[in-house]
DNA sequence: AATAACTATCGATTATTGTGATATGTTGAG
DNA sequence: CTCAACATATCACAATAATCGATAGTTATT
């Protein structure tokens, strides 16, 4: 049966142009090219190259093998990397557990300059929200987080202030407090307020409550679509309420000039102790500076 | 360097908890695959079993390089499918090039058993109008047509009558046609009516052409979403305007009691001659059966 | 016709893989 | 604990496969 060497003479044969050639640059011979294609052809019973012009040519049914070929040895590559991988001690798989409202643009920065350096770790990004990130991290089910600063954080938790998130205030277009100008912290009450909060009924977002009257989501969509349909007014992440405005779902809220625009600190999470591996220690280091 | 024997080595022990096990599936000797598994590990410099139990147990890392060697060897079954399919004679590629007001639900069944009976054989789908059909098999670039009956199609071009496909008469429900109950023909003729026609602006669905005013869309899509507008009526196959009358884009008029509804012939196209192989010939086949 | 560069084939050689025997380790039942 | 049943590791040797080196023949170019 043929071997990962027999696909190898095909592809370099194809590459370099001819047996000989295939041969220089497999620090072989040329018959040994010449009757491993040959065996590679007996087993597979297809002709793969049409020997009546000097260099051999590729026949439709070889281009056909070809691309199998190929695949089949990029993904031995692949296994070589992982195996050279798994011997410096990258670990296979590094798991981000952050708030659904925190896929900053960044972070996509972030995930690509990983798939470069450590191309054979599987990354997870589970989008979840802030009050249940902790749980996940002391679980063991996610290695890094990155949540809004809560003071009820376990201690087995490391905590690592990375930044503030500036927040503003949205509501439709068709909203009451659209029209008005200068608005106050008092003028807020009356209306119903949309806050996101997690599975377990805790509001991280708490501090930021001033209506009487609130609604919850479980995510930033959720959020979004609520806003949009006029069903009250939230305060969101800046960067992406600039979105939701540009696209014309809502509009932002004009504050009194006293108003001071909020801003929520960014924890990032890791379980206390060692890092699982060198993988997840660079995903740290860079998620530091994932606010500016 | 490692084989691919010795990857089919890693994976049945795995599927069959030992290395003896292991051997006598693979018709081989117990000490042959303990000997192949250390020169694996030995290669990739990754323990893959831990040996202190009984029988070996995958470590995490064997677990890692598991998911590659399987991959490795599915990729090589496909090879040895392929190989086969080329000894069979089957094509490397079946292209159809259909009238894109065509897809019926029937012809997404055609295709997926094509690819339980060609695994190895790549499908086109090309979705042109029709009077760019007969240009795409003379010149050779479709194997198989779809089209709409026309008269003057080319004498190199087999055409085989698949069925009528039934036409029936939309437009939106703000237009003054969706209103009025018993059309006549002549209803019609002060209103816009808008038709798909290809590339080369031969109409060819001529025939159906009442009003003295029109407009074309190169595709259905685009028709659909003129006559959602309001910017004229329009005759669609009935199996289109069924899914945009229950979306609610449009209404279907009521046209006289005498009025039958309009059929349009529907052809299969072939080149003349042989058909490029079994896949081909199989398609064409099915594709008699596209109607009903 | 001469040349350069290529391929196919074959016997000899070398490398790899498999075999069989044996020593040793693990598991679970009595 | 001891034993039977079943595993694995290792080794010398046999079998198989790959490679080498030499040679003859082919294809394009000058």
């Amino acid at each position: 049966m043929y071997n990962l060497e027999h696909l190898r003479m095909l592809v370099e044969t194809v590459e370099a142009g001819s047996f000989s050639a295939c041969a220089r640059k497999m620090g072989k011979v040329q018959s040994a090219v010449s009757q491993g294609i040959a065996s590679l052809e007996v087993d597979l019973d297809v002709e793969l190259f049409s020997r009546t012009t000097r260099k051999p040519t590729l026949t439709v049914d070889g281009a056909r093998v070809l691309q199998f070929a190929r695949s089949i040895l990029r993904q031995v590559e692949d296994l070589n990397a992982a195996a050279h991988a798994i011997h410096r001690g990258e670990e296979a798989l590094v798991r981000i557990a952050l708030d659904n409202s925190l896929a900053l643009p960044r972070l996509t920065e972030i995930c690509s300059g990983f798939s470069e350096k450590f191309p054979t770790t599987i990354l997870e990004l589970y989008s979840v929200a802030t009050f249940d990130i902790g749980q996940l991290i002391k679980s063991g089910r996610a290695d890094l987080g990155i949540a809004y600063i809560m003071n009820d954080f376990d201690k087995e938790i490391e905590q690592c202030f990375i930044g503030n998130l500036r927040f503003v205030s949205v509501c439709s277009a068709n909203h009451p407090l659209a029209k008005m100008t200068q608005i106050s912290m008092s003028d807020l009450i009356p209306y119903r307020q949309i806050l996101s909060r997690g599975q377990d009924e805790a509001e991280v977002t708490t501090f930021l409550k001033f209506s009487t009257q609130a609604w919850y989501a479980n995510d930033i969509h959720t959020v979004r679509s609520m806003v949009s349909k006029g069903q009250g007014w939230s305060y969101v992440p800046a960067y992406f309420a600039d979105d939701w405005i540009t696209a014309g779902d809502v509009v932002q809220m004009q504050m009194s000039f006293d108003h001071k625009p909020w801003n929520m600190g960014i924890d990032l999470l890791a379980p206390k102790g060692e890092l699982k591996g060198p993988a997840t220690r660079w995903v740290f280091d860079e998620l530091k500076s994932l606010l500016g």
